[in-house]
DNA sequence: GAAATAAAGGAACGATCGTTCTTGACTGAT
DNA sequence: ATCAGTCAAGAACGATCGTTCCTTTATTTC
């Protein structure tokens, strides 16, 4: 507990949609592409206020990460628990925004092991919703999220998804 | 025709040795991870030579690309060819070494649309080298590239694709 | 050997990187 | 009204970026 003497000059700028609009930032380009200059122009936040606030460029992105897996991953797994069968999974699993964590995934978790740890949780309780879910193994479970990611990745998720569902669904359909 | 005068210094380096180390750097981290300096420290060429030789950075990042495309997914293509079903095709390409192409296309493609129509041709070549082998429909082979991007993006591709091929291999076998 | 050519070697360029400093504006409590 | 504390605004920092220039060395043709 200590006194509050003066509050000082209110802030201009609201934190959490900062963290939102890095998020879309950051998943739109790679890290590296990203300059600080992007994100003060683009985050209606200034230069002082962003380092001040978030101490560092990496220290922003990680909080932005962890604001996507808060807010895109998170229900993602909520919705997933109600899945019926393979085909069901993956349609949730695809039509979620994951670009972030996609990117994180391929180009900060081999050079930045915080990053790393963050995405191998999420992508591990992903697989563990599948798995709870369908009643399948979870090795299975993880094929099955990596079938995802991969179907994200090419773009166009909603046609390939289509295609692999309609092969893969039956077999995994829960109770048979 | 001209008449050559003098032939000068010979080259100290092999380009198709920096071609191809230039590969594994820029498959290793993400473009703009990978400095002018790095290039010259690894690939044994300097500067002045890189510049003569390919342009620009951006010039040996291309080449390497194509030599990747050349040198590891052309001979999946032929291998794929002979695939009998979805676990076989499945199995050789989360076993074939795609890292620059998956970087590319995750981090590349959306701001270099060369890099974009390399990387989507080389996807669209291996669709059709296993819908052509296995007989399904394109989207299907679409689907399958796509899951074995997705393993490959998760690391250990042996155990996960066992997972996804023990479920998905006997519905496409060949003439079922 | 002399002239011509090309690469090696390295210094140096302007631009941009992430980060910090300085100054002034604004607020709440005394 | 004054003071303390926070933020905005933007200049400025050293480091590093991709790229270019200059000099030296090596090689072939005359």
């Amino acid at each position: 507990m200590r006194t509050v003497l003066a509050m000082g000059r209110p802030r201009a700028f609201d934190e959490d949609e900062v963290v939102r609009a890095a998020v879309g930032l950051f998943g739109g380009r790679a890290y590296d592409g990203v300059s600080v200059d992007d994100l003060v122009t683009h985050l209606g936040v200034h230069r002082n206020s962003l380092y001040k606030t978030f101490g560092s460029k990496r220290g922003l992105y990680l909080i932005a990460l962890r604001r996507h897996l808060a807010d895109d991953v998170r229900p993602l797994l909520d919705a997933l628990a109600d899945a019926k069968d393979a085909e069901g999974a993956l349609r949730l699993v695809t039509s979620a925004d994951l670009r972030l964590l996609l990117l994180a995934a391929i180009e900060r978790s081999p050079v930045d092991e915080e990053v790393a740890f963050e995405v191998t949780s999420a992508l591990d309780s992903v697989d563990r919703a599948i798995a709870d879910a369908l009643g399948v193994p979870t090795d299975v479970a993880t094929a099955l999220t990596a079938a995802a990611l991969g179907i994200l990745l090419r773009g166009n998720p909603d046609k390939v998804a289509t295609a692999l569902t309609r092969h893969l669904g039956p077999l995994t359909r829960k109770g048979t």
